[in-house]
DNA sequence: GTGTCAACCGAAAACGCTTTCGGTAAGTGT
DNA sequence: ACACTTACCGAAAGCGTTTTCGGTTGACAC
């Protein structure tokens, strides 16, 4: 099944049945025809490697997966890569998965990768506030599209969600609601969408004459036991919040676990927002109010944008796209109980008292 | 950064070079220590697609992802897949994601595998009661894996749990607490795993004597939504269970939801047993009784099996592993309530006397 | 000395395709 | 009739490795 077969059962050259394959207008309609057909009746596939070598292209795109964060939203990944795949077979390119263990390994790989050009385009995600990567791409000359911003983005490719209007968006609406103490479990801020979302937090405080302090605004690890603990020390406080912005829905269905510990019903006592628009938060006793992006085809996207870049020679800075996220309330967003806030210092209610709030 | 550049930089052939860098033994240790000095020195590597089209070796490992099931395990998937692709790292191997629309792409690609030979071996995963894959890519020879079997996958390689043991452990763990009516939430029996599931549910009962009341076994998506349906349906039932086995702890997490909004409390009237071991059951309220894998790193696994067939030519037959689930008791499973059969029937009930069940 | 055997290395032929360059034949205008 | 395109195709040179097949050494025994 080599070209050679092919070219020769017809009586052609290799080099017209390439072309003829490869659509060349130099060829004939009429020979062109024949060639296909003759390649589909036997089957044909021209090999890739022989193809890649000769033509120098890569025809792949890889996708450097974030490593070893099981409570990372993962059904959002799997939704991604699957976008991407889709989006890359459509094409006919590979698509391959890149796992890192650290940044210096990372580094590495794509230093090999500017070397041998075995590997077409990028796309990296779980961008950091300062991200070396950025300047290391460009350098190497690798095209490459960002799954979030950075600082360091400026003349890069990306798309992104615009997670500081999502937090001040959030924030302004439990203030609408009445609430004043509104408290923020956030992430390590060296991760970018980290330092914007707790930005559009203190925003929204700001712009509505709202204090910020300190105490409220809690450091977690992005999952569930971290959102608890978050949410725990938040009840210790003297005066605790009677509302909560967090960084991610896993965050807040850890928090929502710490209230029920406590005797407090999400919503109710505390107001709970989370992020990502989790399938999950629907099913949670009280269902967990939410942001949510609408990227529904963001691999699809990103396998576009990258791929214009190879074939095309587009600009970067042509493709960054923001998104918005939207509100989705459920059941944990709730104006504040008058009178809740005594109950809320360290002392575990009975369940009876506190049970039964007026929910959405 | 070719070869030959380097070559001439030693003043030696191509092939010293070439060979000094795979180790080949007619080559003495000096110019090896040499070559291999001189390689790192000018940041060498060989381009892969040069490699692969002289050697005709792919050296790479591709994985069939299980296209469009959000509601799978997802945060399962993404261990699984970044599991595979460190062992892969870990011998220089690439890794390849595809994703099939269909069971007749599919079969395409693998037969595009076949004639090219690109990737040298396969991992398939979401096997059904009746497998053609099996037949196919044995025909094909291409060196494969699964995850999970199948009725026809006696002569290939896999790794799986016992399902049917998990079952009828579950099972018979809720017939010990004093259950009787027991019902069975599947899924869809042409995966191989949904109908295992249900048979091993089956036989425990049978085993302690329990008729088996078709009624009780229900037939749901496997998704949230999918598990509250089906538990309506079950509340329905005149004589409805006291227990519920859940194909998966998603279908486990939507009954609950439905319990919950017939006013009944998970564990209390109606135990819950789900199967998977997610972190977020451990999150709700109650905490999810499940079952767990022991697959903590199934991925590593599957590439090993894959690479020792590729390069040893190993027997699929030897390599087959069935690992057994164990359960997890968290909240949801508790010994019947006395006189809570009358409560079950259709008729919402007053929260204030249906919380509070004894919990774990 | 001659023969033998390792140990080492080079020349050159693949591997299966792409792509440049040139050549022929037919069409176009004058 | 001539030059000049245009349309189409073939020859051949890569692409950067691996691998087969010999060939040249030097050591060692006789």
């Amino acid at each position: 099944m080599k070209l050679n077969t092919i070219a020769q059962q017809l009586k052609l050259s290799e080099s017209t049945v390439s072309r003829a394959l490869n659509d060349y207008r130099d060829i004939s309609a009429d020979t062109k025809a024949l060639v296909r057909r003759a390649a589909s009746e036997t089957g044909y596939f021209p090999n890739p490697h022989a193809r890649r070598l000769a033509s120098g292209k890569a025809d792949n795109i890889a996708y450097v997966m974030p490593r070893s964060d099981g409570q990372f939203n993962s059904s959002f990944l799997v939704e991604l890569m699957a976008g991407m795949a889709g989006a890359l077979n459509a094409k006919g390119w590979d698509f391959s998965l890149l796992v890192p263990d650290s940044i210096e390994e990372e580094i590495e790989i794509f230093q090999k990768i500017s070397r041998t050009r075995h590997v077409s385009g990028l796309i990296i995600s779980r961008t950091l506030t300062r991200d070396v990567r950025f300047k290391i791409l460009h350098e190497l000359k690798i095209p490459f599209v960002s799954h979030g911003r950075s600082m360091d983005s400026a003349a890069a490719a990306w798309i992104d969600v615009d997670n500081a209007t999502a937090f001040s968006d959030m924030t302004a609406h439990l203030i609408e609601l009445g609430h004043r103490r509104i408290a923020h479990i956030g992430g390590e801020e060296s991760y970018n969408f980290s330092s914007q979302r707790a930005r559009g937090w203190r925003d929204a405080l700001v712009k509505a004459g709202i204090t910020v302090d300190p105490d409220l605004h809690q450091k977690a690890e992005l999952s569930f036991a971290g959102g608890a603990f978050a949410m725990r020390s938040l009840l210790m406080l003297a005066d605790p919040p009677t509302a909560v912005c967090c960084i991610s829905d896993h965050v807040a269905i850890g928090a929502m676990r710490a209230l029920r510990d406590c005797g407090l019903v999400p919503g109710h006592e505390v107001s709970v927002i989370g992020y990502d628009g989790l399938e999950i938060g629907n099913w949670l006793e009280p269902p967990l109010s939410t942001m949510k992006q609408p990227l529904q085809s963001a691999g699809q996207q990103l396998v576009e944008i990258v791929i214009n870049m190879v074939e095309n020679g587009d600009s970067p800075k042509d493709h960054q796209k923001l998104y918005r996220a939207k509100l989705v309330r459920r059941g944990t967003d709730n104006p504040p109980v008058p009178g809740c806030s005594k109950h809320l210092s360290r002392s575990r209610q009975d369940k009876n008292t506190t049970f039964g709030g007026e929910g959405k």
